[in-house]
DNA sequence: TTTAATTCCGACTAAAAGAGTAGGAATTAA
DNA sequence: TTAATTCCTACTCTTTTAGTCGGAATTAAA
């Protein structure tokens, strides 16, 4: 699986944008500040966010970003994949014709594993962006 | 988290352990083969398996490795604790006496992360050894 | 029209973790 | 005595993570 830093530091942004709306966008500076995440990484994450059509950038002074939707529409896992392109935990060879391990069947864990996806996938499916203020 | 292949290769092997049990104990040699996994690595995560008191060992000729308790009463947490030593995704500073990334507050996803361990933990608990074989 | 603030973009790098190898010592059944 | 086996430590190669860096493009405001 997949969660690292860079997952992490885009669902803090995401609720950061979301609980410090104002007029107009965002700058990744304030945000930089507020969380305390370097801009030039910051920069690499909103990116992706953008092509996910997670977030609406505005260039020049002033410029900054805003949410493309509310944030009771937006998924935890929508993040999570911006980022990190997948959530998954196994491990068994995927494409290849062959069964795990390069063995003909699949491995004893294959199910199992496949099931813990689907269960740290459902985490991320349930929760919303604007859950994430009530947590704290 | 850390949910690698030692992870699951140590599942893999216990549960052919539980599966394979026979009169005397199963020698590394044997689950190598069956579970295509590497001698070498085999006894690198035995070792752990053992020191966590989930395998018993003989040594020399004939020896082996038999489960130290019934495959009922071994939970998949056991494993995977044990040779991963820990089951965490929270990723803020931990032992810093400031809160998450520096700053004097926790921050915005700290308990987020926190339900996520939970959510994840809770599976592995929930599933016994015992209940692998009949997954597949 | 100039300047400063900002997003955009690709390339680069250092450190850590993952995945496994290698070599040999100790033990024990046959 | 020998072969099979666990035990143990150290090493190495590769991939991933977690950023940094430099500069181009854009735009609001002075």
């Amino acid at each position: 699986m997949k969660l690292t830093n860079k997952g992490r530091y885009a669902v803090m942004a995401m609720a950061d944008l979301a609980s410090n709306a104002k007029d107009g966008p965002i700058s990744l500076t304030e945000i930089s500040i507020r969380q305390n995440i370097s801009l030039a990484y910051l920069e690499q994450i909103f990116l992706k966010l953008k092509n996910n059509k997670l977030v609406k950038s505005s260039r020049g002074a002033n410029g900054g970003y805003v949410l493309e939707k509310p944030a009771s529409e937006i998924k935890l896992s929508n993040i999570i994949f911006a980022v990190d392109e997948e959530v998954k935990t196994l491990n068994c060879k995927k494409n290849s014709k062959k069964g795990c391990n390069n063995k003909t069947t699949k491995c004893i864990t294959h199910n199992l594993w496949d099931q813990l996806d689907q269960h740290i996938n459902g985490f991320f499916e349930k929760v919303k962006l604007q859950d994430l203020t009530k947590l704290n």
